[in-house]
DNA sequence: AATTGTTTCCATCAACTGATGGAGAAACAT
DNA sequence: ATGTTTCTCCATCAGTTGATGGAAACAATT
């Protein structure tokens, strides 16, 4: 039996993979509310209701987009994992930083979606699970910062939090702060990268 | 000639006053789109006609609302500058976390509504201003990231941003956040005051 | 008491929103 | 041709939104 999702991925031109996809951009452009149903159809080319016929409600699509979403990160995490293992802790968070700036920028809809489902205080309750705690737990090992999956500190999820926010926030807000810093797209990612390495690697290798 | 902000600061119980602070906080919690007229009238308990007398358009409102944070927040790092101004680096620092997480969770609409403008891409054009790239080349000369106000190098200014963001991420993730840390309020305030000390002290304080 | 200016509410507007029903197209098999 | 299924659109609905006009209540001064 196959979701409504998995049957959108399966043929990516299909009307509802085009779709999944536009509404993915649009609502990771507005938000939930900020979205009309109209938007996303005016942005395929097709009629409001040839949107409701494929994917009901729009709280059924925004839960797909997530959905969606979800799996990828999940994916991107995990070949992260695959990619650094077994180098020093210095090497591991810079290829992992690098790596994880070239996905986020490639897809600013990622970031966008997510912190949407921090602060929007949503009254319609759909929110990107992307099962956090678990991935958290995994990257906390995987920066020595615990031994055991199921025994991460509290201070240790907050030090990984810090970290994934403060990725998150240079590319969501990148249309702010870019002309605040004067630069290019190009030159901008650079920099970004650059910060980040600077901040968080002297935290997680000085000796206390 | 008062401007109308003005003159709702003078008597704090005015009605001006009164429909600027709910609006405040209602904006804040809801962001631009999602906060109806009438639910800010619903909270001060007045009619939506009596919040278009005082207030005029929505977006006039709301701009009154950006002006007011934005007051507060220079007096508070004007403030914060004053406290710390003499001390070590790491002092420095740390009070001045300590001094602007204090400040932040006792007001946590003002990072929402410094945030809603970083991402939320509305259409009503309507940003929160605060001067930020003075405010930044400020804080880089208090940091030692510059010498003079003027030549704050492109490095400089990200880094402070992602300390800034950093701080606001906490406060404004606070009830996406917390139940994952499993924690109380009091707590987690103390833990994200070490975590950003863990953070960030160190990369600001380490020798090249 | 009369005048004046301020403050409040009720009723209402046009525009937009999410959502649906029904009427056709198109493709396909029988 | 006939029927069946899938797909697409037009027209329309009820509810919400930002916003306004007019009438009444209120306050202050003359």
């Amino acid at each position: 039996m196959a979701s409504p999702l998995e049957k959108a991925r399966q043929d990516p031109n299909s009307m509802k993979a085009r779709i999944l996809a536009a509404a993915r951009m649009i609502f990771g452009q507005y938000g939930y509310n900020d979205t009309t149903t109209r938007m996303i159809a005016k942005e395929v080319g097709i009629d409001i209701s040839t949107l409701y016929y494929h994917w009901g409600e729009k709280q059924d699509l925004y839960e797909a987009v997530l959905a969606d979403v979800g799996d990828e990160i999940q994916q991107e995490l995990n070949e992260i994992e695959r990619h650094v293992s077994g180098q020093s802790m210095v090497r591991r968070l810079e290829t992992a930083l690098d790596m994880m700036c070239d996905y986020l920028f490639s897809h600013p809809e990622v970031p966008n979606l997510i912190l949407f489902g921090y602060f929007n205080k949503t009254q319609h309750g759909v929110t990107l699970d992307i099962k956090m705690t678990e991935h958290i737990a995994n990257i906390a090992v995987a920066m020595d910062l615990a031994k055991n999956k199921k025994k991460v500190t509290i201070q240790a999820k907050a030090r990984i939090l810090a970290v994934w926010n403060t990725v998150l926030n240079f590319i969501s807000g990148e249309s702010f702060f870019r002309p605040m810093l004067e630069t290019d797209r190009e030159h901008y990612i650079q920099v970004v990268k650059e910060t980040l390495k600077f901040i968080l690697v002297p935290a997680f290798t000085a000796e206390k």
